[in-house]
DNA sequence: GGCTATCTACTACATCTGTCATAGTGTCAA
DNA sequence: TTGACACTATGACAGATGTAGTAGATAGCC
């Protein structure tokens, strides 16, 4: 299903193949900036997870190793996460716009 | 800590704290819409789980049951909710104003 | 005083997520 | 051709969350 929330982690590991277009498990792990990196095996398991769930695809083996590519846009997981949070407000924006501007954004 | 991030089902009981300022299990539970309510445990469950988190407190036992109240506002806890989700997006708030200006709200 | 309804306290369990370790396989340079 | 190194496949585990059953305490009614 395309509604498949992402998750921190899972969304940080989307902003690598936003922004690479597609990338290798390795190249997924080296976007992390270096404070956050997760160790290979971390960012390879939730490489699997996603693509179960249908939000990434492998595209093709190059030598010995996998290219992934996202399946979904990023503005799609960006609404479904936001839809997510406004749910549990009852679908109501207000106490998102109250907070953008009581905090100056 | 005040800082905690509520779940989905956490900040359903908290609504009826909210809204009543002060409730019984039973009356947590009841304030559920009837489609959607969970079981009197699971309730107590998530109140007593909430309480460890300190985003509860027991008031005082009245005849045979407690009354619990919130121990933070709602305002508070969806600040909380919403920088969670902002932190996702680097911070920029621009995805979510996006979102809603597309969907109209 | 005893029965029944209701509460509390405790336990259990599946799924999801973050986090890796390990073992096995494939590739490429020497 | 073979050894080193990177990559893959798989297994594991802990904490959070949703969900609820069960046993034992309690309180009020008859």
């Amino acid at each position: 299903m395309s509604k498949q929330k992402l998750s921190k982690l899972e969304y940080g590991v989307m902003e690598a193949l936003w922004a690479k277009r597609e990338a290798s498990i390795r190249e997924v792990q080296d976007f992390f900036p270096e404070k956050k990196r997760p160790a290979y095996t971390t960012v390879q398991t939730t490489l699997y997870r996603l693509e179960a769930k249908g939000s990434v695809k492998r595209l093709r083996k190059v030598g010995n190793f996998h290219i992934f590519a996202a399946t979904v846009t990023r503005s799609a997981a960006q609404t479904t996460l936001i839809d997510d949070l406004l749910s549990m407000f009852g679908g109501k924006t207000q106490p998102v716009m109250a907070h953008f501007i009581q905090s100056g954004s």
